[in-house]
Formats: C-alpha cells, sequence, structure tokens
DNA sequence: CTGAAAGCGCTTACAG
DNA sequence: CTGAAAGCGCTTACAG
C-alpha cells in the first residue's frame, strides 16, 4: 500500500510550482521540453496517477458516462444483446480513459430521475439511451435536462438528440424475399414489444413487403422477449388450423424457445417448419439445427455509440449528429428450407 | 437546463454559512431543528444535488465500486450469469447510492493495472473480484495494493481478502446422488476451465461421490463454458464406445449444446440419454426438453457480495468477514429420466 | 448552536 | 518560460 503521491510531491521533487506540474503532465504549453521531461520522469518514477475527484472538480467534467438499463435482472442474463452492446461500448469509452457507471431501474420514473440525479451531480457528462419506444418520452425529458445523451436506436425524427441506429426494414425485406424463394407462402412472425420503435418499423417493413409479394398470410404475434412467451405464443401459432411454414423470431432467445416448441410438438426443422431468429448470438449456433438467422456486429455498435456520445459531451474532435450503421445479414443456417409439401 | 445550485447558494438563502448548509444536509449535528429544516426546505426546492467530485474530493471516498471482468464480449453476453449477478450487485449498492464502474480487460495484466489505476485516482473505494481461479494470483495483488476487495467466490484458505461463495460439493452429491438412484451408471461430466477454483471443487467432489457410489465410469472432460466446445466434447462422448447415459454440465449454455448435440444424433433425451444443468437461468426453460438444473439465485449471490463489499468498505455498519451462501438445489425437469436399457 | 477558515488535489488565468 | 494564487464545491476541525 504505497503513499499516494500528489502534484505537490512531483513540484517538491522537481523543484518547479504545482502548476507546471499540471502543465507538464497535460501536455500544455507553459513548461520548456526539459522541465517538461524532467517532471514527467519524477511523475513516472512516483507511479503517479491523478486524483479523479480534483480533475472532475477542477474542469468540471466526469470522466464517466451512464447507462440506466430498464429491463429486470432475468432479461438482462438470458439476452446476450446487452452484455455485447456494453461491451463494445466499455471498450471505447476506458480507451477514451472515460469511465462506465451503470444502473438498473424498474420504470420510467426511476430511470428519469436516475439521469436527473447523475446529471446534477455530475457523476457523469452523457448517457447512452437505450431501448428507444415510438415516441419515447425520455427523448425530450434528457433534453430538457441539457444532459448530453445519444439514443441507441432510431432513426428518431425531429429528437433533439442525436442517435445511432440500424436500418431494420432492409433484413426484414430480405428475410421474406429468402423465404418465399424458398417457397413458404405462411408465414407468422413472433415479435418483440410493440411500443419499442424497433418493432415498429419491423411491423411495417413486414407488412409492406408481404403484400408486395403476395403472400396467404403474415400473421404477427407481439410478445416479451421471453423464452415463456415465445414458447406460449408458438405453441399456438402451431396448433391453430393452417399453421405456418415459417416462423420470424424477433430475438434468438424467442427463436430458440420455438425451436423448443416445434421439438415437442415433433413439427420437423426446417421440413415441418422453418425458423428465422434476429441477432446472430451464439446462442443461434448451440441447437440443433442451427438456427438462420440476422446477422449484426453488436459489440461494433457498441463502439459506435459510445464515439457518438463521446463526440456530444465533447471530448472527441469529430462530431456526428447520427450514425447510420450497417443493416443485419442474412446467415442461412440448418433451420431454414423449403417446406415439405 | 436549470442552473446548477450549490451549498453556497443555500446557505446565502437561508442566511447561514457553507458549514451549516453541510451539516444540515448530512444529518450532523451542529445546527438547531429549526435552522435544519428551513435549509433542508430551501434545498429541496432547489432541487439540490450534491456534486459528486467534491464530495469525494473532501471525504477522500469515490463512493463507487469496480468490477473488471476479464471475459470477451461474446462469453459475456452469452452467459446470463454475468447480467445476473451484476443486476442484484447493482441494486445493494444504488441503495447505499454508490454507483457501479464497469471495465472489460483480456488479460490478467490488464486487470491489475485497472485495479492499480482506479485505486491510484481514487476511482472506486474497492472492487468485486470474480472468477476466482486455484491459487490465484490476484487475491495477494490486490491485498498488496491495499485495495478493499471481495472475492465473489470460494473458499479462499489463507487469503487476506473475505469471500462470498457457494458450497459446489454438496449439490455435485446431490446430482450424483439423483442420476444412481434413476438407475444410472456410466456417466459423463463437461465441466468448466479447470484452473477456476469452482471447477476444482467440483472435480474432486464428484471424484468422491462417485468412488463412494459405485459408479461404472465418471468421466470429466474440460472445456472453456462455449456451446461450440461443449458440443465438440458432447459429440465425442456420445459416439465413443461405452457411452454414458447422463451427463452433467457446468454450465447451462454448455448443456443447451449438449442437448443440440444429442437431437443431431437422434438420441433421445431423456430415454437415450439424461442432462443435467449447472446454473438455472431461463435458458434451462427454452429447450424440449426442458433441462434439469442446479438452481440458485445469482442475483442475491450479487446483492450479498455488494454487501460485503461494503462492509470491508466501512460504509455498512456489520462486517462480515466472509460469507457462505446457499448452495444449489436440484431442480428436476424433463432432460432426466431412468435410463432406458 | 453557529460562523469563519482551512483543506481535499487538481486546473487555469494572471502577472512577472 | 515560470511562479504564486485563486478557484472548483464540498467537509470538518476550531473558535466563539
Amino acid at each position: 500500500m504505497a503513499r499516494r503521491f500528489t502534484i505537490a510531491d512531483i513540484a517538491a521533487a522537481a523543484g518547479v510550482s504545482k502548476g507546471a506540474v499540471s502543465y507538464a503532465l497535460n501536455g500544455r504549453p507553459g513548461v520548456s521540453d526539459a522541465t517538461r521531461a524532467r517532471i514527467l520522469a519524477i511523475a513516472a518514477e512516483m507511479g503517479f496517477v491523478r486524483n479523479r475527484a480534483a480533475r472532475s472538480l477542477s474542469v468540471a467534467s466526469a470522466q464517466a458516462v451512464g447507462i440506466a438499463l430498464r429491463r429486470s435482472a432475468r432479461t438482462l442474463g438470458i439476452e446476450p444483446y446487452f452484455m455485447e452492446l456494453i461491451s463494445g461500448i466499455e471498450a471505447t469509452l476506458s480507451a477514451a480513459s472515460f469511465g462506465l457507471t451503470l444502473q438498473i431501474v424498474d420504470s420510467l420514473d426511476a430511470e428519469l430521475e436516475v439521469y436527473r440525479r447523475w446529471w446534477a451531480e455530475r457523476r457523469v457528462d452523457g448517457i447512452l439511451l437505450c431501448d428507444i419506444g415510438v415516441d419515447d418520452p425520455r427523448l425530450d425529458r434528457v433534453a430538457d435536462l441539457g444532459l448530453p445523451a445519444v439514443a441507441v436506436g432510431g432513426p428518431v425524427q425531429g429528437a433533439r438528440l442525436p442517435a445511432v441506429w440500424h436500418d431494420d426494414a432492409e433484413p426484414c425485406r430480405d428475410v421474406l424475399e429468402y423465404l418465399h424463394a424458398l417457397g413458404h407462402r405462411r408465414i407468422a412472425r413472433v415479435a418483440g414489444l410493440p411500443h419499442l420503435l424497433h418493432t415498429a418499423i419491423r411491423d411495417r417493413a413486414y407488412a409492406e413487403t408481404a403484400a408486395g409479394l403476395g403472400f396467404a398470410s403474415v400473421t404477427t404475434v407481439h410478445c416479451d422477449y421471453t423464452g415463456e412467451e415465445s414458447a406460449r405464443v408458438t405453441r399456438r401459432l402451431l396448433t391453430a388450423p393452417g399453421r405456418p411454414t415459417a416462423i420470424v423470431f424477433d430475438n434468438d432467445v424467442m427463436a430458440v424457445a420455438g425451436l423448443g416448441v416445434a421439438h415437442e410438438l415433433g413439427i420437423a426443422v426446417p421440413g415441418g417448419l422453418s425458423i428465422v431468429a434476429w441477432d446472430d448470438s451464439p446462442l443461434c449456433r448451440l441447437t440443433h439445427p442451427a438456427l438462420t438467422s440476422l446477422t449484426r456486429d453488436i459489440t461494433a455498435y457498441g463502439a459506435q455509440c459510445a464515439q457518438a456520445l463521446l463526440a456530444v459531451i465533447g471530448a472527441e474532435p469529430e462530431r456526428h449528429a447520427a450514425v447510420r450503421c450497417r443493416p443485419a445479414e442474412l446467415s442461412p443456417r440448418g433451420s431454414t428450407g423449403p417446406p415439405r409439401t
């Protein structure tokens, strides 16, 4: 437990003022090259690291970013999405020597309260807003706070916050065209929460494309991303008359559950039922057959979100008002094939 | 974007000194009840929230706890364990108005460097050490730093750090006795990383119990918790002569992958093969049949870990040197049954 | 019970 | 190029 040194210690050792040490450490003009080198050497030798609180207090910046997640422990655990996203965010932040503060909340009010507090106490310099909804009230509320923020999802037209998002419509079209080409005509979709923006975008893209391709039927059932609900819904879809020959699921967890139901009912996959998952986590390769899915690099997406937020905060040179990322791409695997007639 | 108030503003409005405001806000003696009430009312009206950095600088405490995870984005995403753990930790911390700082690292050195930096810059008051290994070098290194810490896992005999852990041996015995009672005699185990402490504890518990019960064979194969490795290993186990009638997996992800392999090989579960998973995430109920598994409340476990750390830091009254939590309990489901002879 | 002051460890104008 | 000083917003002995 070595003693913690301060710039005063370095100043004393180098025979200069604290101000000079600060300039040297921060690579700013105000000290000669020789003095700077000497100061840096002494600091390195002492194993000096700036006290965060003192620095934050001086520069009025927390050097940290916050994320509040409004999901239950179980949902957070089971959905690979979040950890992959956070992992990408974190990598970018730590490269900029920014910290990541995480909080889990259970209501919209609690979430907004967290933002208010974080900003008031300057615990964070900005936040990443996840799970963007249709007409999301948080966009305005956060903008009102003056808290720098980036929406993880979009597009959010007219919002006062920049957004980073994937185009969700194009992959929907890809999937339907693919299933159509395989010969499927009766399709169902087990969708995510209807109030989420990307669900709404997919709803519309599927509806439009389906109409264009002339499918006999495209049934959409919304549920909550859990395996339980997906299983219940899938069971109903598969036992009703005129059952679909293919089901598209809005995430990987629901797709795995759907596959389980097919097994349970003795329906062969893909012969009796084709399955497509959204979000290509390793989960999709755990099953037999492996699941055809819409692949996107969520870790890279997280990194872009963090980058955009740093830009808004002003910690990065360039600034992007909104970033549109590469759409998900279809990865065909064993769970899709021509329907057995 | 309302103006941010400071205690100086409150002091001016209340006609008292900044010191009095501080005492009132912190519920400390030094102000009369009447003055305190007046100050508090003004503070509330202003929507005052203390500046974190200033407070941290004064009290020499970060009011935050750190976790560095040495896992890839993919592993973190797929294993429900971490998010459930973090969720429990976070709930406890935020109740104590402590923040959680998260960092993902890719090597032991990077991890230790993060701890050193966090502690040097006082970004955290303490850390939670995850994935405890056999003879884990971090226990000593962190203790050397003088950084308050709690080991999430154990028991760690002779360590200078307190630990919070589950007994891993008892559930192992439970599983073997259960499988034995069902009539299984040839068993295999797809285990986790051998250098992790809980893997070693399970290794030994299985070996001892198996010997006592007189199993014909208990084969253990170590792998890395991923579905890929588990699938490979399971495939080998099930295609070799004298294949096991039951396999115990060290986590849920590997068990799901193992079930996929059984399907692939046309082996009925549980008739041709019984499967037991460790860690009862929702994943275990996604499959068909649902997986028999060892259930423990990981969120509650995370809460206990956070509690212990707060105690070590001194933010909580009681202090626990080490906490032993309830062992996992067997939840029998559809994936286990008597072997078909 | 109350006020004035020093201090936490930095950063940053402002004079020399 | 360098030094002395003020200030960030709190907390906390120390006098009254």
